[in-house]
DNA sequence: GAGTGGTCTAGACCACTGC
DNA sequence: CAGTGGTCTAGACCACTCG
């Protein structure tokens, strides 16, 4: 028996997508409540159970956060307790510590070649480039360029990040309304250079952890790309293998 | 009002440690089948929809396998798709391709105090330990050192990992039937001591990718500890965040 | 107490696999 | 075709939060 359908795509998985529409249109803002299960039920004309679903579903990936008792909220970075989900840096010993960002640089720039690649946007379109140091415990221990899509950003410079306590990721959907949704990582070992040994504090040619981070928004639209150098010697990069 | 019942543990989660016994007990092995939902449900007493929701969370945390139509199935590392779950060594360009173990040694010894810390077990318990290299595209690429419970992998030397065409993890579940569920690494950037840099041939004091990990069988006992040196010159170490 | 998400059930039907 | 997991529904009841 042929397949009839070879596109049948289950009822929750629309709901999904229609709920994930309505995440990208901004109809609720990061941190908000979503409508309860029997509204959505109703406007999508479907039992509870099949909302249910789909709402389950994303609330593995981390889109939503459900609250019993309380309703569902859109996921959002300022939830301390998804803090450090994209923060991997741990100490080798002691509690888990915030760092303190200390911006250097906010320029706006054309992308080249390589950035427009990797965001997907048209070469010599607008980006943002960061430049920071990461403190742990009053150390630079990480160093960051950091590009951004620069129409998204409208309006950022430096004295905002200075003034901003708060992750960079809070500050993009507080402030813009972009919410990063989930980034791919490159790790390497390389040796310092004269300018990062500086920044950082240590010796020419010390091995350095090499973070580049492509993050994604709502849709898998690349939004940024960064690269980070981070000194592990008192700390460690932590990640849960299953 | 009080909570009346602070242990409150819903049926399914009942039903999914019953089902996690059974696994540990190793009444179903690694890639056998598990009874169908219905039998289940007829055998813990309960709805069929109660057994779903347990099996769902078991995949979702990869101790099983759902196929549609063929029935349920115990995770195993011998099933590709799941094979590079542990390996996150990518080439930086081309093809993803299996690395070739060269086993050097394996040893059994005593557990000395940090390997009896790390594996809870006593000081002076039994260990194995094997040191091997992983050569990509006939390069070395990796050197570990790993530790194991050594009342576990009895028998366990080093004529069967020169024999066996299959990755660790897949021989310790066919040999030994013990299956890794999960694992914490942590990552570090090092430079090469003199014998690493002639095993990886490259020179000494190359800065590499450090990476610890503790492994952890059913019920989170830990099993293995490893510690990986990797030349990330050709490749990198991949993770996802979400 | 009203409203939210969370659990549990029972039943009907669909999609996929293999004999 | 029988057997498996997958979807969808409807309803009852439970646990949690807040006013």
């Amino acid at each position: 028996m042929p397949r009839e359908s070879p596109t049948f795509s289950p009822l929750y998985r629309q709901i999904k997508s229609l709920i994930g529409r309505a995440l990208e249109s901004g109809e609720w803002r990061p941190g908000a409540s979503i409508p309860s299960e029997v509204e959505l039920a109703q406007r999508f004309r479907v039992s509870q159970g099949t909302v249910r679903k789909a709402i389950d579903e994303m609330a593995a990936e981390n889109l939503l956060v459900r609250r019993q008792g309380k309703g569902t909220f859109v996921a959002s970075h300022d939830d301390p307790r998804t803090h450090f989900r994209f923060l991997r840096l741990m100490p080798n010993s002691g509690a888990v510590e915030a760092p303190l960002s200390v911006p250097l640089e906010c320029l706006r720039a054309k992308a080249g070649q390589e950035v427009a690649r990797v965001l997907g946007i048209e070469p010599g379109a607008p980006v943002i480039l960061i430049r920071r140091v990461l403190k742990f415990a009053d150390r630079p221990t990480v160093i960051e360029e950091i590009y951004l899509r620069g129409e998204a950003f409208p309006g950022l410079n430096l004295a905002i990040l200075k003034e901003a306590h708060r992750s960079l990721y809070s500050l993009f959907e507080v402030r813009f309304g972009v919410r990063m949704v989930r980034a791919e990582e490159r790790l390497r070992a390389v040796a310092a250079d004269r300018g990062s040994a500086e920044l950082l504090g240590v010796a020419e040619g010390t091995a350095l952890l090499s973070v580049e981070r492509i993050a994604f928004s709502y849709g898998d639209k690349a939004m940024e790309w960064r690269r980070g150098l981070y000194v592990t010697r008192e700390h460690f990069y932590h990640n849960e293998l299953s």
